[in-house]
RNA sequence: GCGGGUGUCGUAUAACGGCUAAUAUGCCUGCCUUCCAAGCAGGCGAUGAGAGUUCGAUUCUCUCCACCCGCACCA
């Protein structure tokens, strides 16, 4: 497996000591997955996330935009699956403690599921036992109370031992030995129904049993010593409102798609756009990853770039042909080196289930070579889970009269991070100038957070500094992201610039001062052309 | 989450159970400098957090935190 040969402390070293990205929370000590941009690293991220905006969505006639909240309605994670899929039952191996998850320990599911249907019988026998007891118990006209109710509730026992019950929890109990073992029963009975509930999706003692009895081992360390299974979710969990009860619990987004698919409806309404249409949002998501790696690259909270693109059914190979091709030219456009991009096509075996298709984009990062973006065909698994779960129709009626049919659509997922660490991979770049190392990034233009640098040739020399803000204004006023640097000497201005990736140093001079031109010095030759100051806006890209 | 490693000025490194914690670079102030990190003078700046051992801890021990490597996990 390639990867790139810039190491990843480089660029965290140059990062940090430039301003593009720091430890988050970092005067305390830090705050695991969590990072924070600089001055440079916004100018950076702004750009790339703007530069895809206007290739996928303002460049296009057939996207539109949206901006949805981040807090949404709890029945959103549910209809998508995320309150099931990213709560993944993990267990930990006693003996050397890696963590697994259950589902992918190879169980036998027909093994699996007999063992749960004896461990029920066993349950039934065990209810049945009870109510026969509390029967006796009444016969002989004994008096219990604190019997769970619960059991009552869940409708575990029959009517007439409700009846029994209710009869006698409100008289004083007698010190009986059966009602002390009642009550064990009673306990009993309540915990072997929690542990069958757990035990279906894959945690509790009972799969416990389960994996030591049918001798699966950790994949580890080939022990067969498990403690017990529990859940993992990947989802922040929160409460909105004052009160913190199940009916106001709410997730930090881990993705931004839904927010596309909820809002599906409301731009069909809206603009009611022709299919093949799109939705493009740009997003804050989160995901509490059990280990963050690799500088910004995996980190709990993070920014996507997401597209739900609506087709036929029909169309979508064509549709997916088409957007493989725009992410290539997308990628180019940053600088990345085809060499290092690499697309994998996904197996059937490991992509989502609702998926038809799948590429992951990968990239040879520091690390290794790891998943940039994906693109996925869907199908119409999210708006048909928004149909069935809200009721609402999401069928689209073409203009035509043809049939009506609930679109599919094809994803194209971008990590902004990602995006960040490949295109500062792909930028970093080490050379020798008259026998000198140097480092610089050799960004595209339009993506460097500094356009362009002015610079005085001599910063004690009144007219050069006049001349040279003079030029900086005009600049500044033009661009935005302009520099004034008068530090240190010339040579040392223009290895800073080249550092932070800043593709066009200009030099106010002498001659300056008499024929009105400037030097414009590139960042990747270091060569200087001598051009007229009024020409300046022509020449830089 | 496990195992291993690391944690000292912004960055990269050094040192030490005790004296003002060193060097380079960077940064700030001033001087100088006619195109690729020149020079001079002055200055700022650090032992991740907490506890313990000790007369005294940045150094030894423990806990926590963070990062790096491997494993595992990961739309």
């Amino acid at each position: 497996m390639s990867k790139s040969k810039v190491k990843m402390e480089d660029i965290v070293s140059l990062c940090k000591r430039r301003g593009f990205i720091y430890q988050g929370s970092e005067v305390y000590g830090g705050l695991s997955g969590t990072w924070d941009y600089g001055p440079l690293g916004v100018a950076l991220k702004r750009n790339i996330i703007n530069f895809w905006w206007k290739t996928f969505v303002e460049d296009r006639d057939d996207m539109y935009g949206v901006d949805a909240a981040i807090l949404m309605n709890q029945k959103v994670w549910q209809a998508s699956g995320h309150v099931d899929t990213f709560t993944d039952p993990l267990v930990e191996c006693n003996e050397c403690g890696a963590k697994h998850r259950v589902d992918q320990l190879g169980i036998d599911e027909e093994i699996f599921s007999k063992t749960l249907n004896a461990y029920n019988n066993k349950l039934k026998i065990l209810i049945k036992d009870f109510t026969h007891k509390i029967r006796e118990e009444k016969e002989k006209n004994r008096k219990f109370l604190n019997l769970d109710t619960s059991l009552l509730e869940q409708g575990i026992l029959d009517k007439n031992a409700i009846n029994i019950i209710k009869e006698f929890s409100e008289n004083i109990p007698e010190d009986t030995a059966s009602y002390i073992n009642l009550e064990r029963l009673s306990i009993r009975i309540r915990e072997m129904r929690l542990e069958l509930i757990k035990a279906k999706s894959l945690e509790g003692p009972i799969v416990k049993e389960f994996l030591q009895l049918t001798n699966i081992t950790c994949p580890t360390c080939k022990s067969n010593n498990w403690l017990t299974p529990r859940k993992f979710n990947m989802m922040f969990k929160t409460n909105v409102g004052p009160v913190a009860d199940e009916n106001s619990v709410s997730y930090l987004r881990p993705e931004t798609a839904q927010g596309i698919f909820t809002n599906y409806k409301n731009v069909v309404d809206s603009f009611y756009p022709d299919v093949p249409f799109g939705i493009g949002q740009i997003g804050k998501a989160f995901r509490n990853e059990i280990s963050p790696r690799d500088f910004v690259f995996r980190s709990r909270e993070f920014e996507q770039m997401e597209i739900e693109y609506f087709i036929h059914p029909d169309s979508w190979e064509k549709m997916f042909d088409g957007w493989v091709k725009g992410i290539r030219m997308f990628l180019k456009e940053l600088g990345l080196p085809e060499d290092s991009v690499h697309e994998l096509e996904v197996e059937e075996a490991d992509r989502a289930h609702y998926s038809k298709r799948t590429i992951d984009f990968e990239f040879d990062f520091p690390h290794k070579r790891d998943e940039l973006l994906g693109l996925a065909y869907r199908t119409d698994f999210d708006l048909g889970n928004i149909q069935r779960v809200s009721g609402k129709n999401m069928e689209y009626r073409p203009k035509d009269g043809s049939e009506p049919f609930v679109p599919h659509v094809i994803e194209p997922s971008f990590g902004v991070e990602r995006m960040i660490v490949a295109v500062l991979t792909s930028a970093y770049t080490e050379d020798e100038i008259n026998g000198e190392k140097r480092t610089y990034l050799k960004l595209p233009a339009h993506l460097a957070p500094v356009k362009v640098a002015v610079s005085p040739l001599l910063k004690n020399k009144p007219e050069l500094v006049a001349k040279a803000q003079e030029v900086y204004k005009m600049l500044k006023k033009e661009y935005g992201n302009v520099m004034y640097d008068d530090n240190g000497n010339i040579g040392k201005r223009y290895r800073r610039q080249d550092e932070i990736g800043t593709p066009y140093c200009i030099t106010i001079d002498f001659d300056t001062l008499e024929d009105n031109t400037v030097t414009i010095r590139d960042r990747d030759t270091a060569e200087q052309k001598r051009i007229s100051a009024i020409k300046i806006k022509g020449t830089i890209s």
